[in-house]
DNA sequence: CCGTCAACTTACCAACTAGTAGGTGACTTG
DNA sequence: CAAGTCACCTACTAGTTGGTAAGTTGACGG
């Protein structure tokens, strides 16, 4: 266990990869107070670095926001994954999905492409694209979840599964929205269940 | 037609009530880019008058945003009204209750209480409480058509109309916040009509 | 014709915005 | 051990933010 290639960079100066933990402040700054709702001396302060700093290893909030949406979509991504590895049906599927966003909101927050979204028209284009693909992705993967519990008999439903992917994504961020405003969790849970019941 | 008390204030500088057109710039303005995208700066430019100006009549940016959702409510209210006078079925209630979303999202805006909704950590408590009365009236009408579509037969759910209701706003905001960021109004169209078709 | 008042204006302000230039010390590598 | 590189720093910029103080202008009533 002498010098691994794969685990240097760990110096003396305790430096726990200061790019993550930008990005999990920046994340969390988004996710409670939107893309123009914080500024790069919020991220500096919580850090106790500064602002040129933060600028060396994120030059412009643009390209900030980018990873941003980069490293969550992954995240997400992943966690979809890890759905479909459990084999359960289709519906309870939906159900986990669901479970995420829950989690979300009980850290006090919302969907990081939820809330660019709604800064949709303040932002670069590299963001807004990455929103869309973001949005793209969780479609994709409810078309799959829909197709399969139609065949299997578990899920019934009208209409294109693309459009029931759309209204399941954009009611659940919706419903996220207005849960937040209301401090209240319950009031997303009751939302998100009976969307599911309804399939 | 003398001096009738009613009609003043139509001078010869023909300023055709200064508050209205900041309201209406301010609210083209939260609508597109949310409450942390523009400025006074912003409102003052497209009017040709100064910040100041715009401070006079409406001291701080939070004042400015209460009276915005007051007289959004107000007009929204109205709407709602006028669909009760016209005495349809419940489902084409619901229809012309998305009618209005649809309109707003063709003039390329958001609801202005979906916007307010996702910069609420930001606000000021009376524009807060604000966007969350917006939010119950909106729900309080809907409620009321569906206890009545549902006793005349023309609508069926299961569960608690609050929780429909609920639903049926978080969706629609929802849906027109993703619809907006593809740029297509027919996405809107088809989960809004799915939403009401499953009732 | 004089005073009042609404609706503005000019001229500020301190704080904050994203972003930059240029340096420093620690560590790595030829 | 010199040269470079990495991750940071101090110090700064130009422009913007919401907001204010102190006029100016023109209409209107007495």
């Amino acid at each position: 266990m002498g010098s691994n290639a794969a685990m240097a960079r760990t110096s003396a100066t305790a430096t726990a990869d200061t790019p993550q933990r930008v990005l999990d402040v920046a994340e969390r700054l988004v996710q409670t107070r939107g893309f123009n709702g914080f500024s790069y001396a919020d991220i500096a302060e919580v850090l106790g670095i500064t602002k040129a700093s933060l600028h060396y290893h994120f030059p412009t909030k643009a390209e900030l926001g980018r990873r941003l949406i980069e490293r969550y979509e992954s995240r997400v991504l992943e966690a979809l994954a890890a759905i479909d590895r459990a084999e359960v049906d289709a519906r309870e599927k939906l159900r986990r999905y669901a479970a995420i966003y829950v989690e979300v909101l009980r850290a006090n927050r919302m969907c990081l492409c939820g809330m660019l979204a709604s800064d949709y028209a303040t932002l670069a284009k590299p963001v807004k694209d990455g929103v869309k693909r973001f949005f793209d992705r969780n479609e994709a993967w409810l078309v799959g979840v829909l197709d399969a519990g139609r065949k299997a008999r578990t899920l019934r439903f009208s209409g294109a599964p693309a459009v029931v992917a759309q209204t399941l994504v954009g009611s659940l961020e919706g419903a996220m929205m207005l849960a937040r405003s209301y401090g209240d969790v319950a009031r997303f849970e009751a939302v998100a269940e009976r969307l599911i019941a309804e399939l």
